[in-house]
RNA sequence: GUGCCUGUAGCUCAGCUGGAUAGAGCGUUGGACUCCGGAUCCAAAGGUCGGAGGUUCGAAUCCUCUCAGGCACGCCA
């Protein structure tokens, strides 16, 4: 069954209205038809009598009272309940509404509403691996680009690098200054790159820190890469490549893939803040400050508070890393009258991963950019620029693309004292006082993506060779993979995004209870059943149908009990598209997971009460049969949406 | 100082645009079918929803105040 549950409710709800109009002052909005506390009390409430009361000088259950008698008949409706102090709930008629949505198995309520989404996620400086931080970001951006296309909307996934900014350029200076090696040195060097890297910039960070005269020699490789001269230049693209490629990989170890790299190195050389800047000055968004403390710097006054303003280009004439991004999000929108070329950095199953070129190439590449609507992942911390960054469009009069500027905030994941230890940092008094630290590149602090990859994939192996030890070495394997990326996301996602994550290794390690493998165990033991089927009664998933000619669906003589329980599960499996719309619109993906694991809760419990393969009743098995298969495919598609595979076995 | 976020069970967190008896996982205690996989299921114990006012038929949810914690506010990115 795609989930119909959204027609449904809303042809429901016109029924509903139509009734009770000539009776009563309701309108369509004040009829929400809301889940019960019990299903003994009927399947929807409605709480319109609550509203009237007040009008109508009435006690709102003898509003519900009056108002019951005038749904009967409603196609879909069994009967009403009133309950409480004045719910007027429905009851559904459940073979009806089963037959209904199995019959429009298939079809869905969701249709695209943009012309094309950019979504912006990953943006890891390219100068050290990746961390637990950026896995966040990456499986947050990911999944919400998944509930998109899923909803049918043309998504486009962005991957920003910053290829010459300072992080990238004290690595270089870390190579150049304190290792004194050449490209030729690095281009030789084995192994984990980004972990190299990782330690370097570390190292550098404390050298600078003690080193102030360091500065000019840094401000000097700055201006060397921006103009292109060897060996820095060279150096920087050598860093940035090959780490670019470690963080691809590792976002591809999750399932994680991206449409374009758009890189600062092509934005300078294309002069895309050029003609951002002519577009500011034109239209007065900015203004060259003759006083102050800003005195010599164009800058753009604050809405919400007229007495401040924003350094967008300084005095030297340089621009600010806010004046760069009002450059790019005019080019996400097409707004900006200037274009990238590209060429093709990777292909992945078959997709193209294209980035960023200053000059022409052989082309092929799709129009990427234009966007209708623009998601940027970014930490919560970073909310005053995107804030300043949506004002300048604002400021430039492009309204309508402001208004569609979606800063996509989430709270940062932090490191707990315990996970402290076992990193073996050691802390100073300071920090130790702290209930959590949080992660610093300049540190060398932080828990690496592929580390964490690296233990949930040994402990996965560890238990499958404990549960099924005669399985080919290649089969672990891969099915360790996918339990580490299933545990990893679902880890990423159960955690609504204003909530801090204090990162803990037990936590994260976890398979079981509201872990990613637990939802897998219920999709695997689904396809065993179905496995099984077929082994001994030769039907194929394809054979479990609902009978045809609009059949009676619910066996006649079934038990309340499991009628109720059936109908539970089912209602639950439908709500799949509502869930994901309520994600999209509150960017909470939280929802989307939540759900998932709801679902399996109920399918295991389902699950032990009542034996399928082994029930005699021909008539009692197919039913459960079919409650299965609907169940099965709405969590495969749900656990799909979130990046998770379920294996084979487990 | 200003702005934003958070405070719910021992711990970690849910709680949809205010709706009925505040839920889950972990942990603790006690259980489970010669069963379709025990990475599962069932049960018990565990809560002044930080505090005080207010709005409402109804408040964990909205408003005001207050306490506590976090983050942001740069000619860094």
């Amino acid at each position: 069954m795609g989930s119909q549950m959204i027609t449904f409710k809303d042809r429901l709800k016109a029924a509903v209205l139509e009734r009770l109009k000539p009776a009563f002052p309701v309108a369509l909005e004040d009829l929400d038809l809301a889940p019960t506390p019990d299903p003994k009390m009927g399947d929807l409430a409605l709480t319109f009598p609550f509203q009237l009361a007040k009008k109508l000088k009435k006690a709102p259950r003898a509003i519900a009272q009056e108002a019951a008698p005038l749904l009967a008949g409603i196609p879909g409706v069994a009967g009403t309940v009133v309950a409480g102090a004045g719910f007027l709930n429905l009851r559904l008629d459940r073979s009806a509404v089963l037959a209904e949505t199995l019959r429009l198995a298939g079809r869905t309520d969701l249709a695209a509403e943009e012309g094309k989404i950019v979504i912006e996620h990953t943006n890891i400086n390219p100068n050290k691996a990746a961390h637990i931080g950026h896995l966040r970001n990456a499986c947050l951006g990911d999944t919400l680009a998944r509930c998109l296309r899923y909803k049918g909307e043309p998504v486009e996934v962005q991957n920003y690098i910053d290829d010459t900014g300072v992080q990238v350029v004290d690595v270089v200076f870390g190579f150049m200054e304190l290792e004194k090696r050449s490209l030729e040195d690095l281009e030789r060097l084995p192994g984990r790159f980004d972990y190299y890297c990782w330690d370097l910039y570390a190292r550098v960070s404390a050298y600078l820190a003690g080193h102030p005269e360091a500065q000019a020699r840094k401000s000097e490789i700055t201006k060397r890469i921006e103009h292109g001269q060897d060996p820095e230049y060279g150096l920087s693209r050598y860093v940035s490549r090959r780490i670019v490629r470690a963080h691809l990989a590792t976002m591809a170890r999750l399932g994680i893939g991206y449409d374009v790299l758009p890189c600062e190195s092509t934005i300078l050389h294309l002069k895309f803040w050029d003609r951002a800047f002519e577009l500011l000055k034109e239209r007065r968004a900015i203004y060259l400050a003759a006083e102050g403390d800003n005195k010599g710097c164009w800058v753009m006054r604050l809405e919400e508070d007229e007495e401040r303003e924003k350094v967008i280009v300084r005095s030297d004439g340089t621009v600010t890393y806010v004046g760069k991004d009002i450059a790019y999000q005019l080019w996400k929108f097409g707004l900006l009258g200037r274009d990238f070329f590209y060429e093709p950095f990777s292909v992945e199953n078959g997709r193209t991963l294209w980035i960023s070129t200053a000059a022409p190439s052989n082309g092929g590449a799709p129009a990427f950019g234009r966007a209708t609507k623009v998601y940027n992942v970014i930490d919560t911390r970073q909310a005053y620029l995107q804030k300043v960054v949506v004002q300048g469009l604002r400021a430039l009069k492009y309204e309508a693309q402001a208004a569609q500027s979606v800063h996509f905030s989430y709270e940062m994941v932090a490191l707990s004292p315990k996970s402290l230890d076992e990193l073996g940092y050691a802390a100073t008094d300071e920090e130790k006082e702290r209930s959590f630290l949080e992660v610093s590149g300049r540190k060398g602090l932080g828990v690496k993506a592929d580390d964490l990859l690296d233990r949930l994939e040994a402990k996965a192996l560890a238990e499958i060779e404990k549960r099924d030890p005669d399985r080919p070495d290649a089969d672990r394997r891969r099915t360790a993979r996918d339990i580490a990326t299933g545990a990893l996301r679902y880890f990423m996602l159960k955690y609504a995004r204003n909530s801090l994550i204090v990162f803990d290794f037990e936590e994260a390690l976890s398979f079981e209870g509201e872990t990613g493998p637990y939802l897998q165990y219920t999709a695997v033991r689904l396809a065993g059943i179905f496995r099984k089927l077929k082994e001994r009664f030769g039907l194929g998933e394809a054979d479990i149908r609902p009978p045809a000619g609009g059949a009676l669906l619910i066996p006649p003589g079934l038990a309340e009990a499991e009628a109720a329980d059936s109908w539970d599960l089912i209602l639950t499996a439908a709500s799949l598209e509502e869930e994901v719309l309520r994600s999209i619109a509150a960017l909470e993906l939280s929802h989307l997971a939540k759900f998932a694991f709801l679902l399996c809760q109920k399918l295991n419990g389902y699950y032990h009460k009542y034996p399928v393969l082994a029930e005699q009743d021909a008539g009692l098995r197919s039913f459960r049969l079919l409650v299965l298969k609907t169940v099965k495919d709405q969590l495969i598609t749900a656990l799909g949406l979130m990046g998770i595979q379920p294996p084979e076995r487990m």
